[in-house]
Parts: structure tokens; sequence; C-alpha cells
DNA sequence: GTCTAGCCTCTGGCATGCCAGTTGGGAACG
DNA sequence: CGTTCCCAACTGGCATGCCAGAGGCTAGAC
């Protein structure tokens, strides 16, 4: 199952956590809990845990006495999350022109090629995962340890929209650019124009989110 | 008990919470599970619940078949959580002077007034609860609960060493002077000088805890 | 005196049984 | 046929009992 759970809980948790993420588990619908003890073979226990600490991470609403539900998708929520991202990464990657050594720049150098290579080849796939370790390597690189954490529960409700709207054929080639110029702007140690194309990259994302949003609504509560 | 706790668990969690800000219960001390069931009167169960929470908030750490103990503060961790308060409510400043109506900034302005009067009469308490509520007006207003819910976790850190270092006399005057600033470029419709005002506010509650932690080794860890 | 091995206690994770609140649908009544 | 009321079947919260593992403490050997 889950990879690094070292308890039933933490199982369950992981699983969940993906079954909502893919969309497997639709916004809305109902947690069975007596199921999943019966899919995994567990008391109830551990998915009551595993159930509250989605809640914690505001993937499901728990109502006591009645039922626990896959939470809707809100449109302000999404923009909200965008709007912090933007923010904590702009500020990040301007500390990343400041801060960063050598061997970090090489780091950030190696992914940029590795989303060329998937851009080329039309992978979206790779060029995704490409995107997240782009990131990713930006907040441990700098020993950022809770910032990434606060990003990642950040990222995992942005997932969930991701998911749905499939980006324009263009898209990915569009992102690679932008991280380049963030790179460009790190090697450079100009923090303001690190934060500028950072905000830039992340701003595109927001503005693809609202194109799609105006053509499917129903797909987002509120 | 805690106010808005509708279950059991919630009221342990929020004295256990409340317990571990205040100092009561001080970091790397062992939390008796069973003393709290006697205290509270209840079973594990909510205990466990309550343990398990704060553990998502760091606040607690658990070592399964050993304890669970406080959480130590590191100055790591509080170095990039000032960081991450400062990008984010720095970015809120600015979207403040955008965005506030002039009921917003009336609200402000009585914020400031109420400050005011917390520092003619010397009144620290009161002080920080007016500072509290600044930042909170700001989230509130601007209907970004989302960001409010991020810096509340990340002052719930915070609060905790501000707890033990107590800020020189002349400090509260200077914080003031500091949310003037801010309020000011608000009041004008200047983000980048709303954003840059709240920077500084900021940073000088990080210059406060730098020497202090000079002063004071020993209170953290790491 | 020091080091080591083994037991003993204390911890958290889990299974299970029970309880109270909510709800949806059916029955009874107008 | 429509409305209302009641009940039965769900839900999640809680109490409780059991289990396995990690440490500390003691006793014994060197």
């Amino acid at each position: 199952m889950a990879k690094g759970a070292h308890s039933k809980a933490d199982a369950v948790y992981g699983a969940l956590k993906r079954a909502i993420l893919t969309g497997a588990l639709e916004p809305g619908g109902l947690i069975e809990k007596a199921e999943l003890c019966a899919k995994f073979g567990v008391s109830r226990y551990p998915v009551s845990a595993a159930v509250s600490r989605l809640a914690y991470d505001q993937l499901v609403d728990v109502a006591p006495r009645h039922g626990s539900f896959v939470s809707k998708i809100s449109l302000h929520d999404v923009r909200e999350r965008l709007f912090i991202r933007s923010a904590l990464e702009g500020e990040i990657a301007a500390e990343a022109a400041r801060r960063m050594t050598l061997a970090d720049k090489d780091a950030l150098a190696a992914n940029l090629a590795e989303a060329e290579a998937a851009v080329e080849a039309d992978d979206r796939a790779a060029f995704y995962a490409s995107d997240v370790a782009f990131h990713q390597i930006l907040t441990s690189r700098l020993a950022m340890a809770r910032a990434g954490e606060v990003l990642d529960g950040l990222r995992v409700h942005l997932e969930r929209v991701r998911r749905i709207l499939m980006a324009p054929p263009g898209r990915i080639r569009g992102a690679l650019a932008e991280h380049r110029a963030v790179v460009e702007a790190i090697d450079a140690g100009d923090a303001s124009a690190a934060r500028d194309a950072m905000k830039r990259h992340l701003g595109a994302t927001g503005d693809l989110l609202e194109t799609v949003a105006h053509q499917r609504p129903g797909l987002f509560a509120e």
C-alpha cells in the first residue's frame, strides 16, 4: 500500500488521500467506513483516525452522527491557496537567488534538462513530475522544511483541480520557459527578478484555472 | 473549558494546546495520558485523538510504544516560520492596499486606537491582544480564511517563544509605530509600501528573537 | 567499579461493544 | 392525494480490554 506507512492508520490515510486526489472518490461523495474496514481488513479505529486526519487536511468534511463526505472544491479557496502559494514561493525564489550555492544551481539545471526532455517527448506526466521536483528542490536546498510542508498542503488541494482541468497542448512549453526564467534570475543572483518570475509562473496557472472554471462551472462548489 | 468544543476530544485538545502554549507543559516534557483521562473524566480515546491532532500541529512528538512528548522549540524552525509569515503577511498587506474598502480601513483605524491606548497605559497584554487582532482584521476583511489558518498555525508556534522572551520595555511603542506605517500605506493604496512596512514590522520581531536567543541559549533545541 | 543481560513496567495501536443523534421513508391521518 | 409524524437504520463518538514493543532497572558476572 503506502510505502512509508508504519501503522495501519497511516496506510488507510495514504490510500484515501490518493483516492481523493485522483478523483476516485468524487467531491461530495460519502465515505463508507464499514466498506473501508472490510477492504483493508482492519477495525474501525484506524479508519476513524485516518478520516480524522483528512478532516484536518480539509479533504473531508465530517458531520457527527451523520456521515463523512469528501469535501467539495471551492473556487474561492483554490484562488486563495494560489495566492498563498505565489506569495510564499515568490519569496523562496528570492531567497534562492541570495543564498543558493553552485551545487544547488546545478540541481536546478539538471531539473530543467529533465523538463526539457519531457517537453520534447510531449510527455505530460514526466513534465508534471519534474515540475513538482522543481519546486521541491528550492525548499529542500534552502533547508525550508516547514515551508515545504505548507506548500505540500496547498499543492494537495490544487492537485485535485489539476486532475480535472487538462491544460491546453502548448501549456507545458510555456511552463518550461517560465521555469527557465526563474532559474536564470537565481543564477544571476537577482532576488527581485527571481520573485517576479516565480509569481508570473504561478500567475499563469491561476489564469488557466479561471478560464477552465469559466468554461465548466458545476465542477466547483460555492 | 474550551468554548467551541463540541466533542470531548476537542475539549482536551484545546486545553492541552493552551497548556503547551503557556508553558505549563514544558518542551520535552512527557504527556501523561492516564493523568489526563482522570483529570477530564474521559477515557483514553478522546485523549489519544487530541494528542494525535497536536502531533499533526507538530506541538507534540509521539514515539510509538514509548511515549508522547511536548516538542522542543527549534530555533531554525522558528526562523523559518517567521520567514513564511513575513512573506505571506507582506503580500496580504499589499492586497489590502489594493482592495480594502473604507469600512475595512475604519476597522484598522479603530484597532490602531486600541493599540495606542494600550501603549499609553503600558498594558502589554492589551497591546498583544490588539496586535493579534490587527493581523486577523486583514485576513478576515479580505476573506482570506485559508491564509488566516496558515498564519494561525504559524502563530501558535511563535507564541511559544513569545511567552519565553519578554520584549524590552520600549518595544510595544515601536511595534505601534510599525503598525501605523502599515495602515498609512494601506490607506494610501500603496501596495508596495504596505508590503515593505509589514515586512519591516515582522523583521523587527525576528531581530528581537535573535538577540534573546543569543542571550539565553539552552531554551532552544538543536 | 563497570558492563551486560534479562525481566518488568509503561507506552501507544488496535479490536470491539455500546450509545446518542440524525435522517429518510413509510404509515397514518386529514 | 398531500401532509405530518414516528420509527428504524444508519452514522460517528466514546469506553474498555488486549497486545506488542521499547526502556529502565536490577542483578549478576567479570
